[in-house]
DNA sequence: GCAAAAGTGTTAATCGTACACCCATGG
DNA sequence: CCATGGGTGTACGATTAACACTTTTGC
């Protein structure tokens, strides 16, 4: 994925044969975006694909996806999860490479990324109107959101999209961008709260030029209570 | 995973960072079983394991699983899919590999597996109760135990661990020993008839020393219809 | 007749859905 | 007083879950 040749010291060895990339998903405005990097060295220099880079000998694969992640935004400490692997033959053009795919998600208060490593620009992409992105990346992204959309209606994975304290209308709005449909603002309420996965905050949202909404926040514990009796989340 | 000093002729190169591991899996009198092999060849020499092998230069990920299966198996042609990758520095002793887990599921006319290729022999386990497996493979397993507990209730896979034609009562036990719950009978039947996705074959068990059962198949095409709109499978 | 599994019926409680409607706030 | 979103009520059909019950068959 990236240039192998530069003149570091101590480089590590890395296994060329096997690189990450990583979905990084954001909510902007009500609509789903993917962060893409275009890159400044190896094959896919001055294009624009996700995040990726090659796994160290010595790493363990999620550590790898962390710091390529790191590497190319200095955003740390998000939800991380592996999607899959894509392997076929000639995905990568220049010699048989494997990759794994990793998804992030991110909330608006890390949207502010900034461009590191093997990446001279990042930028936020719609994801329902990509342009065309290196190997086959843009293949990746088609596949995650069939995943997501399947997976936020069984895991609550929606909250890590959204800061600390949220509204019910901008969950919402998550799971609208998410699965690309409209929901009723009554049943959603009503079904959400219902779960007790939300933790009023007594709060109200500051700053808005109509009623203002209650902020909640999402319970954890009860959440992993729940995992353990494998849980529904259907909309 | 395996020996690669074999003295064959025109031997294929082998990406050694990176193997296939196959879960195989069966259902035997109610309950779910996985196949392992012993190997004859290599690190895990004598030793019991899941059905790996290396993936081929020139090979896609997904064809390397199928190849690998059937050497060891002699079995071709059942529903095979990728879990996912892993990838912890000393999963594997030697040396560095990344191994990319796959699953299959085996109807029971198929249960005659031929050791081959670097199994000697071949051995069907109940996985809930199963011996100690090399590197991380009873990791494998069970990872993939709970993974197929929240996919068997949003997309019809259990159908694949039967024979075309079926009753309800062995459905009903696949669905039970995949979740390892006890499932209610008239409920259960309902529930399922009413997806419309069985076709009654207008036949009745044989041989059985109680009231004949009518036999079903899956209806693939609707099944199909119904995926393009994202239903729900729940138990 | 008995055992074992096939298959049907019934009920109460719950849930999903589609709305209509009122409330609070800033401009 | 209007626009915007916050938030509640309701009513109907569909679904679920629990359980009693009848049917068929081989022994």
């Amino acid at each position: 994925m990236l240039d192998n040749n530069s003149n570091q010291a101590a480089k590590p060895r890395m296994i060329e044969a096997l690189s990450i990339d990583n979905v990084v998903l954001g909510i902007e405005s009500g609509r789903l975006m993917v962060l893409t990097a275009k890159y400044n060295t190896g094959l896919a220099q001055g294009l624009w694909g996700l995040l990726g880079g090659w796994v160290a000998y010595d790493e363990p694969i999620d550590n790898a996806a962390k710091r390529i992640l790191k590497m190319i935004t200095g955003v740390d400490d998000l939800y991380l999860e592996q999607f899959r692997a894509f392997g076929d033959v000639k995905r990568y053009p220049a010699e048989r490479v494997v990759t794994i795919a990793y998804y992030a998600l991110v909330r608006p208060d890390l949207y502010n990324v900034i461009p590191g490593g093997t990446a001279s620009h990042v930028e936020w992409r719609d994801v329902r109107n990509l342009p065309s992105l290196i190997y086959d990346h843009g293949e990746i992204v088609k596949a995650l959101l069939l995943h997501l959309k399947s997976k936020v209606r069984h895991e609550p994975i929606g909250f890590n999209l959204l800061p600390e304290k949220f509204t019910l209308l901008q969950l919402q709005e998550v799971y609208e961008a998410i699965l690309d449909v409209k929901l009723d603002k009554p049943n959603f309420r009503r079904k959400i709260l219902k779960m007790n996965l939300l933790i009023d905050c007594n709060e109200k949202q500051q700053g808005v030029m109509h009623r203002a909404a209650s902020l909640y926040r999402f319970d954890m514990v009860v959440y992993q209570k729940l995992c353990e009796h494998g849980f529904n989340f259907e909309f």
